[in-house]
RNA sequence: GCCCCCAUCGUCUAGAGGCCCAGGACGCGGCCCUUUCAAGGCCAAAACACGAGUUCGAAUCUCGUUGGGGGUACCA
């Protein structure tokens, strides 16, 4: 009669009306349901098209599906996919309901729709694939992700895919859902960041910087990442630039007073007097590498009576500019000894000056 | 509203009745190292949601409450 009336039809699967309906779930248990309260879901819409309902049954079991692993927000319809199992006559494979990911304030389930904020009202990322475009490695990605919900085991936090593959088991996931700690992840980054080879961070943080608009030199990069290891927290055009945007910089314009005696308590005369000494000792090495550029600039702090903190925050201030850098000893060679030794003369007349 | 799931430090977690006045990690605080910033080392603060049971004994078992999450579609 509905046909006759041209109306649209679909298909629903029956469920029974009273009894309790119990389902096995590797990570949940048992759960059971009222058949009073499921209700018969349409298999088949008007449009002809299944549902999902129906197409992850027959799929998976053409497939041969062997386990299905799910987010808990599935759980609910558990029910009738297993009702669909039974009516089929087919195997059930084994379900696996996870848990979800709550965003990192604990409200709500991480979502691309409503991505969640930081402290500072900033978008945190939800999709795998921003966080790799945010700088994090996918070992460390990796690593933190399985560690929630699950852990290794042993009190180790830090562990390889191979490893915890060799270990994982599906009984072993905590069902409860786990808010995401970004600054753990941070730290794991870390951790990654400071395992890679040197040549091997260099040459992926190089498209970072150029994706950033600045022209890598890839020598000058492979030399400067040792530096950096220690300290980045994510291949971040940003966090280089804050450790060494002076190497990066077309040119490198005088300084003005302000610049080279901050952090410096004592008289102007002192501090040109230093940066003169200076500049002295590095004209005279015999060669321009770390170990006698410490050497040399040690020897003149206490020629001075300076204490290394005072002369070598005036000599950071001059070189570089920045308040913050990489060991002096070491970024010297970078710079160059012409230039550095012009940067200090440059100094040195703005302070006389 | 109804149904389902969950509940240990701020966060991620260990813990499957006595080994726990609860262990590890991140973060936070302090100290050490130190030319700045990191890294590294050491120390500290910090939790069994609540209430009834069961038991000689409960973070671990049961029930309730509260809280959180999810589902209630001809979406996945």
């Amino acid at each position: 009669m509905f046909e006759a009336e041209g109306r649209p039809k679909v298909i629903r699967l029956k469920m029974p009306l009273e009894g309790e309906m119990i389902v096995q779930d590797a990570i949940q248990g048992e759960v059971r349901f009222d058949y009073g309260v499921l209700q018969d879901m349409v298999l088949l819409k008007a449009d002809g098209f299944p549902t999902y309902h129906l197409a992850h049954v027959v799929d998976d079991h053409f497939m041969e599906i062997s386990h299905v692993i799910r987010a808990v927000e599935w759980l609910s319809s558990l029910p009738v996919h297993w009702q669909l199992w039974q009516a089929f006559g087919w195997a059930i494979p084994t379900y696996a309901h996870v848990p979800v990911m709550l965003n990192p304030n604990g409200k709500g389930k991480m979502s691309k729709r409503n991505p969640p904020r930081d402290a500072h009202g900033n978008i945190i990322p939800v999709l795998v694939h921003d966080y790799i475009a945010s700088g994090y490695l996918p070992e460390a990605a990796f690593n933190f992700l399985a560690n929630n919900s699950w852990n290794f085991g042993d009190d180790q936090e830090v562990y390889t895919p191979q490893e915890a593959v060799a270990r994982f088991d599906l009984s072993g996931i905590n069902p409860t859902n786990a808010a995401l700690q970004i600054d753990k992840l941070d730290w794991y980054n870390g951790v990654y960041i400071r395992q890679l080879e040197p040549l091997d961070l260099a040459r992926r943080l190089r498209p970072f910087l150029e994706s950033s608009g600045y022209e890598v030199n890839v020598e000058l990069l492979s030399a400067l990442t040792p530096m950096l290891q220690p300290r980045l927290k994510r291949l971040s055009a940003e966090e280089v630039m804050a450790y060494a945007g002076f190497l990066f910089a077309e040119d490198f314009p005088p300084l003005p007073r302000e610049v080279l005696l901050r952090g410096f308590k004592g008289d102007t005369a002192t501090a040109g007097t230093a940066l003169r000494s200076a500049g002295e000792a590095l004209a005279g090495l015999a060669a321009f590498d770390a170990a006698q550029i410490e050497r040399a600039l040690r020897a003149t702090a206490e020629a001075l009576g300076m204490k290394p903190k005072e002369f070598f925050s005036l000599l950071r201030n001059a070189l570089t500019g920045q308040e913050v850098t990489p060991p002096l000893f070491d970024t010297l060679p970078l710079i160059g000894r012409d230039e550095s030794l012009r940067r200090l003369a440059e100094a040195a007349a703005t302070l006389a000056g």
